[in-house]
RNA sequence: AGAGAGUUGGGUGAGUGGCUGAAACCAACAGUUUGCUAAACUGUCGUACGGGUUAUACUGUACCGGGGGUUCGAAUCCCCCACUCUCUGCCA
């Protein structure tokens, strides 16, 4: 959630920002922000002050009691009894205004940072870079989706009938490669620094807002009714919360934690012909590195993350490619996204598999995510995270990219967490 | 799931209607003392939102799990909810 301050105090780059997102009518709703502060701060001006003088006049009371005065003490009463209407009055409208203004504020999505290209859709994303030479398969190359049924390790149907669409069943070397995949994952971002993490994948309401899924994406989350808890869509969610309501001292910066979990979507209306196989689905696995860092920091972290991502790539071997996604384009939350796509060679096409995101302090203002710096004084962190990496995408790449006629190659660096080399 | 007990500041913990934003102790920070460390002593030591100031200072309000109520006045009384602990039950 933007503060307002920053709104106040940056109002033109901030109005750019929101239309750059394509936001409709940002001038008004920014205008709104700032009139529904002022109201708030003149209201509680307000409320204030009479509440001073109740207070003053109970204590009067109090002594005027203990003195035996009590006639004084009766007409002392009556007077605060008027004043106490008045407040009930003020104190009403003034939590109606913060109500409003804070269901404003939730509605607003983060400024883009001044990198971030214009744009409307995913065609108007920047390319940073690319990596790696698209392989050139034989004839008879097959998509992920045939690939898995020819060499039975990856059963749609068996998901169907225990579960439904898009909880697709792992066997034998196709279960063992999800596995061998997390652990190198982990592995890797241990080496660089990050600390394991296993948190829960239910999260409460709470944790919905905190990182920004809620009030939002409710209907992309699963949910479990009785206990009123949501499946998290991404570990994002519980471990960012982690550090929810919590004040840091600023040599706690940076933060850095991995972690691992299942992640539930329920992709509600995104269902279509490219989300065949392993493209898209409503729960599958995905390691999530998260930071928190100092306001001038999160930057160079960006690129360090977006560098680490990179590397694991090139690790698998496979071919990829960095996008800056344009402001149509980015996440609600987000200040500036990295999107890394690898490419599918026989379905041909550029394949999502991981999104790098620094959100400024968009999350920590949701979070109460405080740190206390050298001045002593308390301000936001800025938080960051991003998938290093989803699996299913990878797997279909690796699986596509690597097929030869009589078996497909795993990559050199899976094949100790394998304990095989092909399938 | 049933019964009972509880939730106070960074920690322990006192506080059953006004003198309590909250004792005491510990931790932390600053200073004094000391050759250094330690100890001792002194002081500081919550958060949010307002007012005020160039910035401090200063000042108002709210906050003792969350929400509501009683009262001139609530950490303290009442109601609802959440969570924690103990016992019983169930169970990987």
């Amino acid at each position: 959630m933007l503060l307002v301050q920053t709104i106040r105090d940056q109002y033109d780059q901030v109005l750019l920002g929101l239309k750059k997102r394509n936001f409709p009518q940002a001038t008004e709703a920014l205008q709104q922000v700032l009139a529904l502060d002022d109201l708030r701060k003149s209201s509680q001006t307000q409320r204030d002050q009479l509440q001073a003088e109740s207070n003053l006049i109970s204590k009067q009371i109090g002594s005027l009691m203990k003195e035996g005065k009590s006639l004084e003490a009766t007409a002392a009463k009556d007077q605060s009894s008027q004043l106490k209407a008045q407040i009930k009055e003020l104190e009403d409208q003034h939590a109606q205004v913060e109500e409003e203004l804070k269901s404003l504020l939730y509605l607003l999505p983060n400024v883009p940072h001044v990198a971030v290209p214009a744009g409307k859709s995913a065609e108007d994303n920047e390319e940073v870079l690319s990596h790696g030479t698209i392989p050139s398969l034989w004839e008879g190359k097959l998509p992920h989706w045939e690939l898995i049924k020819k060499y039975d390790i990856i059963d749609f149907d068996l998901g169907v009938k225990i579960t439904g669409a898009g909880f697709p069943v792992y066997k034998g070397k196709g279960a063992r490669l999800q596995r061998a995949l997390i652990n190198f994952f982990l592995d890797q971002a241990l080496a660089e620094g990050y600390m394991e993490v296993q948190p829960p994948i239910l999260v409460n309401e709470e944790s919905g807002y905190g990182t920004g899924q809620l009030p939002d994406k409710e209907g992309q989350m699963y949910f479990a009714k009785d206990d009123h808890l949501y499946l998290i869509p991404t570990a994002e969610v519980p471990i960012t919360n982690l550090y929810r309501d919590v004040f840091l001292n600023a040599t706690d910066l940076p933060i850095k934690n991995v972690g691992y979990t299942p992640c539930f979507r329920r992709e509600a209306g995104s269902w279509g012909a490219h989300v065949r196989g392993l493209n898209r689905l409503h729960q599958f696995d995905k390691v999530e590195i998260v930071q928190i860092t100092h306001p001038d920091q999160s930057y160079a972290a960006l690129e360090q993350m977006s560098a680490y991502v990179q590397g694991l790539l090139q690790k698998l071997e496979l071919p990829y490619r960095v996008l800056r996604l344009c402001g149509g384009d980015m996440g609600f939350t987000s200040a500036m996204t990295y999107d890394m796509e690898v490419y599918s060679a026989a379905q041909e096409r550029w394949l999502e598999v991981s999104s790098v995101s620094n959100f400024e302090t968009y999350q920590a203002n949701r979070l109460k995510l405080r740190f206390k710096g050298e001045d002593k004084k308390s301000q936001f962190a800025h938080t960051l995270n991003g998938s290093a990496l989803a699996l299913p995408r990878i797997v279909a790449s690796i699986l596509e990219n690597n097929q030869e006629p009589d078996g497909i190659r795993m990559p050199k660096v899976l094949h100790s967490y394998l304990g095989f080399d092909r399938i």
